[in-house]
DNA sequence: CATGAATGAGAGTTCATTCAT
DNA sequence: GATGAATGAACTCTCATTCAT
């Protein structure tokens, strides 16, 4: 019994230390991410992560190979966050109403989390990643996702034009420009009070002129 | 009159020395550009530009105070290229016409300059460069030159939106979208093949969008 | 007799402890050793031969007081086995057929064992080994068998010079210089395919010159 | 006139800065030799080195590529300082004579240069050595000059035995096992005190074995 | 005008070692 | 007894920038 009893106490301290070795991870990875958000991911060094947590810069290594992966990881948390909340979507039957709000949420997201974004759709690649197609599953998901809501637009007749592939890049490209110039500071111009207003409208209007005509839902 | 000779003699120099210096300084930012291109901005260093120029590292600074100023240098000369190409479209009488030109023109010049492109619109500022508002001029009577086009496709008819600032924002950022997912390495699933041509045809088909009910023209 | 009994239990289970110590000592020498073998001495850091054995770092300063104490012990080891195989070579009672047979004893050991080698004859000693003066035991009696086996060469005749200390000198040094050349990798020129028969025909050639005139064995 | 002085005077600027230039690398590489003499080729830091010189760490790279130019030219310097030592025997005509004298250089120059010697004979090659096969002509140049003599001993009758290439590398590795047991340090033993005259006791013996009965010198 | 030697700071990374658990 | 997280120092190397010449 006493065995027993140690035993489950040793996986009760096993499990606990797992949680917060997890939880250093994701602490670490936050501050990482706000780091390269303020700074760029190239001119935040590990040193300068390590100093923000207060942490010595070895051991900023005890939870990430090298500094690839550390951007691989938050490459990785953002897709995954950002499928999660495209698929939130699912639950709007109606396609067109879904199609919005699948460009509220881009939007949103790329407001909400710019360091997401920012590494996700704008940083250049680091080398070690472009080898390794490894990565991407997240990102390929929710591009299916548009997909996916893109052609169930065309099915019921809301989109005018049938050529899913091409929509679905034409929706693509346009939200990221929007998001991008945002993140990137080049929007400053436009009395930067309402972009973000500016940039949902843009988006509805973008939605409303693939529909076709007559039929405006 | 020796005196007079002499001062035209010196004159005469002086205007050589400025252009010598003038093209030295232009050599600096090709080749800066051209290295940028391959490796990315924060990827070169001075020391590198100097070598491809066999020059000394301290040259450079003979001609610009610090790397943000062969930023801002490049970045400036880039907005001034731009414009020229997007000038080029002013003997279209035709506005829609002439709409569709510059959003070629556009679309080419990211393609063709991409270390360009990238520096004006992708590329983080350095943090100098924001304090000081100048350097914009450029960009912005480009912005004005879309917004003229755009006012009058509007005028004649074309577009049936009447907001030109709003329209303006809707071209630019679609087109931008296309542009910086190229230029950073985005559209690499899109089977590469066709990508400038998927992206001409987008911009058409959004500017098609854009042209009122019943007046294709 | 109950205690009788668990001291005697006690005193199994100790033993049993004791025993599995050891094992596990000899466990990480032997990892070492390997490592040691393949990278250098210098380049193989305690982490790497922890994660070879699948250990934790610390645990290895459970068994070692640090990294000079490893090479301690393997230094020893080394020896413990070097003595053991030269003296294995006492059965042959003619001198100078010993005398041969150490040679090639010699010889062999560098060949088969070059990680021992470099550590024992080769490697720069860690500082803290310079000042205690233990570790050379076995290295001591392993230089007397020599030496005793070069006086009874010399007894018997068969060597014409009288110098023992000399002689053995005169030995040791030829073997090394032949084995330390090989193993620092300073023998690729000499086509490398028959290298080991070489140093072994030098030996015996070396041998062959001290035997007297007259005498050939 | 004015021109040519100044031409000159910059020839003599020029000059003068190449002199001091190879000065200064001079005496970095005598910095580094003499540390990776005391604490081996790995132990050295180019940051110690730096200190050593009072020089920042940058500094050395300005006449290096990296450590193992340093190392390769520390290397090359030996063996041409070594070739030319051996080659000053050349005058000797007396082919012994000559072989006793080169054996004396080789002693003598492993005692009087450890730090070359280490680095030529003893130590690890880095990695980037191995491949590029530059760096050797001293080095075999030197073991040319060895084998000529050997040459021109057997073709004197000196000694016996016929084959140059063995007895070549008979002699050199019994010379490099006295050299290397010395310089690290395993003849401590050996009542130190005569090493070297021991050393070169040993030469002239194994010298005298070689040459054939009844022709002794 | 141009040089290029020099610097100090800082990059990513690895290390032997310690110590609370 | 064993763990493994953590450290601080060290590593090689690159950088933007300065300044005497």
């Amino acid at each position: 019994r006493l065995r027993l009893q140690q035993s489950l106490t040793n996986m009760g301290i096993a499990e606990r230390k797992a949680r917060e070795k997890a939880q250093k991870r994701e602490l670490i990875l936050a501050t990482a991410r706000q780091l390269f958000l303020k700074h760029g991911f190239d001119a935040v060094s590990l040193r300068k992560i390590a100093d923000e947590l207060e942490y010595s810069p070895g051991t900023i290594y005890l939870y990430f190979k090298n500094k690839a992966e550390l951007f691989f990881a938050i490459h990785q948390q953002g897709f995954d966050e950002f499928y999660l909340r495209m698929k939130s979507a699912d639950t709007i039957e109606h396609p067109l109403e879904r199609m919005r709000e699948l460009g509220h949420i881009y939007l949103k997201f790329a407001i909400d989390n710019p360091e997401f974004y920012d590494l996700m759709f704008i940083n250049r690649m680091p080398v070690s990643f472009e080898e390794g197609e490894t990565g991407w599953e997240s990102g390929m998901k929710t591009y299916s996702c548009l997909k996916e809501t893109v052609a169930a637009c065309i099915e019921a007749g809301h989109f005018s034009y049938q050529d899913v592939e091409q929509t679905a890049f034409y929706i693509w490209t346009h939200m990221h420009g929007m998001a991008s110039l945002l993140i990137r500071d080049r929007l400053t111009m436009h009395g930067e009070t309402n972009v973000d207003h500016l940039m949902e409208e843009t988006m509805r209007r973008m939605l409303d002129m693939l529909v076709g005509e007559g039929e405006r839902s």
